[in-house]
RNA sequence: GGAGGAUUAGCUCAGUUGGGAGAGCAUCUGCCUUACAAGCAGAGGGUCGGCGGUUCAAGUCCGUCAUUCUCCA
């Protein structure tokens, strides 16, 4: 042991400069052609802030994939790279000019765009740091940001074909407007809420006198923008009324009533008001019926001149005021509160405005098509866990178009260019007098390109056509619309492949109460206080290991300390390991011992399950049985047994050296530093665990794995017996074993040196005939029966109640096999494999049941 | 209104072609056995939400109801 190696685990010691060393030995490298490609491109995250523990559940999920894929032997690209997140930093941005006492207008576009990248060059240290303290591998030489240059080319080159394809295209629609960021957002920007509202009842006085209309409205502040009434034409309440016009309430304005069957006339007053500019379904009217669509608002909420009065003033005071007017002028009868579901913005949580705009969008239905046509085909995406498909598939079948026009500087340029009425669409301007238009692009229409925008693509480079489409997706369910969806139909249009041919999808972390993590109710946890406290290694390892596929992970410290407990445990084995072993030796198959042989069959037993655990994404799965493995298999028990034979011939050492070598490989994904650390300080091995071989299978003896089963099963049963009856291992005992078969005798004194130690015998039989006084405890197991005399300790009437019990217990295993072996439909349609071991549990059932029945007439003589 | 989760030990969760219920933490008993007391050795604890069905066999498949969460409208 070249190191010292301290009792308790350390993590901050531990983790501290082993991603420096990683980096600096570039052991993150993609570029060896002489191997298979597998690659993931990371999901950018946005450069407005820090990680939060979704983040750092999502990357260490690929980090997992990526290094087994590394050590497995493939060039292993893991893409890093950051998105502008548009609304969202220019937020941020923003938010900081306020501090400073000035506004993005003070500055102008150029000098707020400056500001807006020195952002961005800040927040990606911070990222930067925090995915090298969650000991990421990652390929930095690699890194793109969504508005490099290259991705730039990418969004324009998709934009001009998709104009050109006539998939783009310009209009004048109801969008989703953002007050607060005045931006149009398209519909999966918007959250519907429930909120707390009422139908107001407003009387809309006839212009010849002759009374009112009455209509009962959630949105009283858009009746300025109202251009007519509507009522059914089969509504014979109002067929009276047609063609006579009304008074907006409180206003000298003009309306028509006008008749359409879009009504429902069983709803309220059968008279609905039309607002053709701030509501979808009254644009559809305005449309049909040829009316005027005026805004009544401001693009940042507030009322405009057509408010008069209220010219000026908020949507919501507007509100208040218009009802408070019209009551006083007996125009509103009558306020039902209400609870009703209204859109919010998803990034600045206000009301979302719907408004007539003219904005760009792409048309959704062919592309939407091309994705559900594509995955009905073998080489379809393989999503996990599959349901996901459905969520997307009939997210896709009920799409509409998506408007991608944001009124906004920190983002990609829209490349139209207007000269008068005319319009074009190109990357430079078309000469003199064009002006470029001012928006930028949703955000996510950069994010859709970057499985392939990230690797050159338009360009055929060598990334490319080497590692596209990629291997893995790892995202959550939140944003299969907003992402993996787009990132499928721009692939399949643009590079005619997928984009990957796998999609993880995870859950979300939520706090200890199940709520969601967030800002607002201040129960975010921080990951990088978690790292300190408790180590990256065991983060990772908590957070990957707690859920199955696309499940939530509700936030548990008791889960998160058994993870550094667990490291903990596999310190303290390298540790002893460590300190009896100082060199390596090839592994002399010939020379093994039983319980060698045991224990690396069971490692070889326990990689398999890892094996096809890694390979379908079963991370939980994998660390269960690898913990099990590690703690229950290899340290209670080879560990310890290590201890008998550690100074004799044989391959004691080697063997523990080989098992603890493999062991911290296959842990390696999930706890990068302490594995590392460990491997450092074995006698020989590559530079680093991270570029070393993943385990191959050697074999498998089931003969040892059976006999030292049966001896564990020996050892527990007799401390079973020695904590019931209060006899310390330091007080030897007599021990009598008999077993069924001399081939048993055998391979028990082969293993007799391992019942001296587990059981401090004062005296040890092992025979097929022996004879026992009557007062013992009698122990059935498998292949032999175990006689403790101990004298004084034993109260017969005790023992034989307990006897009896077993009898009880193995008589109704007896009567379950024979009830299925003799169900004729059981046999004629049971696979014959569980037909066979229903049959020799049963007669060894039987062989017991005999044992304890002649064991119990022994006491009784 | 539509879709999809969840419901298993006191708590948090596993349980993958249907074939004898598991883990971590907590609880109880006994131990400093020189790798580890954040440990070791034992133990207790569940008619797998209810009802019905399919099957030789259901925690697992189907139906239905209940509770709860999420997404969409």
């Amino acid at each position: 042991m070249n190191k010292e190696m301290k009792p308790k685990y350390n993590h901050l010691e531990v983790e501290k400069d082993k991603y420096k060393f990683w980096l600096e030995g570039g052991f993150f490298k993609s570029g060896d052609k002489s191997k298979d490609p597998f690659t993931i491109v990371i999901p950018p995250p946005n450069v407005t802030g820090k990680l939060h523990l979704g983040h750092a559940w999502d990357t260490t999920l690929q980090d997992i994939i990526i290094r087994r894929k590394r050590m497995q032997g493939y060039d292993a690209l893991w893409l890093p790279g950051m998105d502008h997140a548009g609304i969202a930093t220019q937020a941020k941005v923003d938010a900081r000019l306020k501090e400073q006492g000035i506004s993005r207008y003070d500055l102008g576009r150029e000098k707020f765009l400056e500001a807006a990248w020195n952002w961005k060059h800040e927040y990606a240290e911070n990222i930067h740091n925090q995915w090298a303290n969650l000991g990421l591998s990652l390929d930095y030489s690699k890194e793109r940001f969504t508005l490099d240059k290259g991705l730039n080319d990418a969004v324009n080159e998709v934009f001009i074909k998709l104009y050109n394809e006539g998939l783009i295209y310009q209009g004048v629609r109801i969008i989703n407007w953002d007050p607060e960021a005045k931006t149009a957002l398209s519909n999966i920007e918007v959250e519907h809420k429930d909120v707390e509202g009422a139908f107001y009842h407003f009387k809309y006085p006839f212009v010849d006198e002759t009374g009112y209309m009455q209509i009962a409205t959630t949105r009283p502040e858009t009746m300025f923008g109202d251009t007519a009434l509507m009522v059914h034409p089969d509504d014979e309440r109002w067929s009276k009324v047609v063609g006579k016009e009304v008074f907006i309430p409180g206003t000298n304005t003009k309306i028509p009533i006008i008749l359409d069957d879009y009504v429902d006339m069983e709803f309220g007053t059968g008279v609905v008001k039309v607002t053709p500019a701030h509501d979808p379904n009254d644009y559809e009217v305005g449309l049909r019926h040829d009316l005027d669509m005026p805004l009544c608002m401001n693009d940042d909420g507030t009322m405009n001149e057509l408010a008069g009065k209220y010219n000026g003033i908020d949507r919501f005071e507007c509100r208040k005021q218009v009802v408070a007017d019209l009551t006083e002028l007996g125009l509103c009868p009558l306020v039902e509160k209400i609870t009703h579901s209204v859109g919010h913005s998803e990034r600045t949580g206000v009301m979302v405005e719907p408004r007539l705009s003219k904005q760009w969008f792409v048309k959704m239905e062919s592309l939407a098509q091309g994705t559900l046509d594509f995955q009905q085909d073998s080489d379809r995406i393989n999503i996990v866990p599959s349901r996901f498909e459905g969520t997307l598939n009939r997210w896709m079948e009920g799409i509409r178009d998506w408007c991608i026009s944001r009124q906004l500087w920190w983002g990609h340029r829209i490349p139209a260019w207007y000269r008068n009425d005319e319009v074009k669409v190109q990357i430079d301007s078309p000469g003199e007098g064009w002006v470029q238009d001012e928006d930028v692009l949703d955000t996510w229409f950069s994010s859709a390109l970057w499985p392939f925008s990230t690797l050159g693509w338009p360009n055929e480079t060598e990334d490319i056509k080497r590692y596209y489409p990629t291997n893995v997706l790892v995202t959550g369910y939140d944003i299969i619309f907003f992402w993996v969806s787009r990132m499928i139909f721009q692939g399949l249009h643009f590079t005619k492949q997928k984009p990957f041919n796998d999609v993880l999808v995870h859950g979300l972390i939520r706090d200890s109460q199940g709520r969601k993590m967030s800002k607002s109710l201040g129960n975010g946890i921080d990951p990088m206080d978690l790292i300190e406290q408790y180590g990256c290694d065991s983060l990772r390892y908590y957070l990957t290991t707690n859920s199955t596929p696309g499940q939530d992970l509700r936030y548990n410290k008791e889960k998160l300390e058994s993870s550094w407990n667990f490291i903990n445990k596999l310190w303290n084995i390298s540790r002893y390991v460590l300190m009896n072993v100082d060199s390596k030796k090839e592994l002399n198959y010939s020379n093994l011992n039983t319980v060698d042989k045991w224990i690396i069959s069971k490692l070889n037993e326990t990689l398999e399950i890892i094996d096809s655990n890694y390979d379908k994404y079963e991370f939980g799965e994998v660390a269960r049985a690898l913990y099990s493995f590690t703690w229950d298999t290899f340290a209670s028990w080879y560990v310890e047994m290590s201890k008998v034979s550690l100074n004799e011939e044989g391959e004691t050492k080697s063997v523990l050296l080989y098992v603890l070598e493999s062991v911290i490989k296959l842990l390696h994904p999930f706890m990068p530093h302490v594995t590392e650390e460990i491997y450092q300080m074995l006698p020989e091995g590559d530079k680093s665990i991270s570029i070393s071989t993943w385990p191959e299978e050697s074999f498998m003896d089931s003969k040892a794995m059976k006999q030292v089963d049966n001896l564990t099963e020996l050892i527990r049963s007799i401390r079973n017996v020695r904590n019931e009856k209060n006899v310390p291992l330091s007080k030897p005992i007599d021990l009598i074993i008999k077993a069924n078969s001399n081939q048993t005798v055998t391979y028990l004194n082969d293993l007799r040196t391992y019942v001296d130690k587990f059981c401090n015998p004062n005296s040890l039989i092992i025979d097929t005939k022996v004879k026992i006084d009557s007062n013992v405890i009698s122990i059935v197991l498998e292949d032999f029966t175990v006689y403790l005399p101990l004298a004084g300790l034993i109260d017969l009437e005790e023992e034989k109640i307990r006897l009896k019990k077993e009898l009880k217990r193995l008589l109704g295993e007896i009567e379950r096999g024979e009830k299925m072996l003799s169900n004729e439909n059981f046999i004629s349609k049971a696979p014959k494999a569980k037909i066979d071991s229903e049959n020799d549990k049963l007669t060894s059932y039987k062989k017991q049941y005999q044992e304890v029945k002649d064991t119990l007439e022994n006491i009784n003589e």
